[in-house]
DNA sequence: CCAGTCTGGATAGTGTTACTGTCCAAGTCA
DNA sequence: TGACTTGGACAGTAACACTATCCAGACTGG
């Protein structure tokens, strides 16, 4: 098919497909003459991503392209840890998704106090860890600090979510479950997000009244 | 205190403040002259306020004006129930949260199925439910869809957290529990997050290797 | 065969967001 | 008195995500 026709198919403009390609997002099509190129399905699929990405995800086209990198990076090296691959890429996903640090922010301490409680395993330069930092050092500031009580129950309903998460991984090929990862770390928190304030409007209306 | 100590304790520029009284975030200070005016604690914890939801909560000012003015907004109806008030500030809130809705978008027919499933009770209007569906949408567009085993899981951890959070909730004053429901529900998120964050890489690098 | 449409590639322009900079006359402090 | 600060007004900026225009070279329908 024609860049028209991908257009039509998927809703995009013709303009913002040039723009996904020359950002490195889209692959261009296979030229078949100077002013002439085909796209097929895996474009259109790939298009399909790359909104998900943004409009659900909230990503920026930077980060998607983070992403869309690490997950087409091809594994160059044969006796490389599949499992060790994974957990790397794990990383580079939440780091793609945090804000990227502060030169002179001070070392997790609140989060790696936090983390060491529930005694979990997790890499000190962790990004994630540097988020919960600062959202941490934020509730303190407005004197919301959580209790530890309070952590806990986060912590478990992290803890379900995530080894739900990895027991629904596919096993069959490498590629596909670093695919599932990567994607559904981005694509289900939003989903957990909704379910979070969903919940909190059924608790509120199902709360006795006084 | 005069503006440039507000400044100085605050971190932030001068401008920037100059730039919030402008758009309505931060009370002016009383003037005591005509080129004088006078701060003080509150505009401190105000300004703290505000960069917490905008760095943490990543909310742009817009949404933090009108998360502010719903909480700056007097108890003005005597003999309104105070239940509701905290209702539709939680709804407030999660419009506030949430992309606007897109004109000609389908009702959320999975969503409600999949909260119809779980028994829970919520406004069929909800932003929250938009945004669950776009999610679920999405998950579907790159074939990621949830099974019910999983969506339930999710659903699980969700109430869990807004249990927690409606019991610790301060009852002395009305005021109070309206700020904590308002600020908790932004501020809480990035908590969840980074720990669904951290529990996938703790799950990941506990796992038994093949 | 040829007028009209479409193509890829290049480059410039737009609207939004969140500040940032500059200017001013009026005040304050040393 | 004179250097500095203030509130208020307004213009400018940097980043982002497109969007528009232009071009010469295909391709297509009559």
């Amino acid at each position: 098919m024609r860049i028209s026709e991908l257009s039509r198919i998927t809703g995009l403009t013709v303009p913002t497909i040039k723009y996904y390609i020359r950002e490195g997002l889209l692959p261009s099509g296979t030229a078949i003459s100077a002013t002439q190129a085909e796209y097929d399905r895996a474009h259109v699929e790939r298009l399909r991503l790359i909104r998900a990405l943004v409009e659900v995800g909230r990503l920026s086209i930077t980060t998607v392209s983070e992403l869309l990198g690490a997950l087409d990076a091809p594994a160059d090296d044969p006796d490389d840890d599949p499992d060790e691959r994974l957990g790397r890429a794990v990383a580079t996903t939440h780091r793609a998704l945090s804000a990227r640090p502060v030169a002179g922010a001070p070392p997790p301490e609140r989060a790696l106090a936090a983390i060491a409680t529930l005694g979990w395993q997790v890499n000190p330069q962790s990004a994630a860890l540097r988020e919960l930092e600062s959202a941490l050092a934020a509730l303190e500031m407005v004197e919301l600090t959580p209790g530890e009580a309070t952590l806990r129950t986060y912590a478990g309903a992290a803890l379900t979510v995530a080894e739900a998460e990895v027991i629904g991984l596919p096993s069959e090929s490498a590629a596909e479950t670093l695919r599932t990862v990567v994607i559904g770390t981005v694509m289900y928190e939003p989903v957990l997000i909704a379910l979070r304030r969903l919940a909190q409007q059924h608790v509120f209306s199902s709360r006795p009244r006084r």
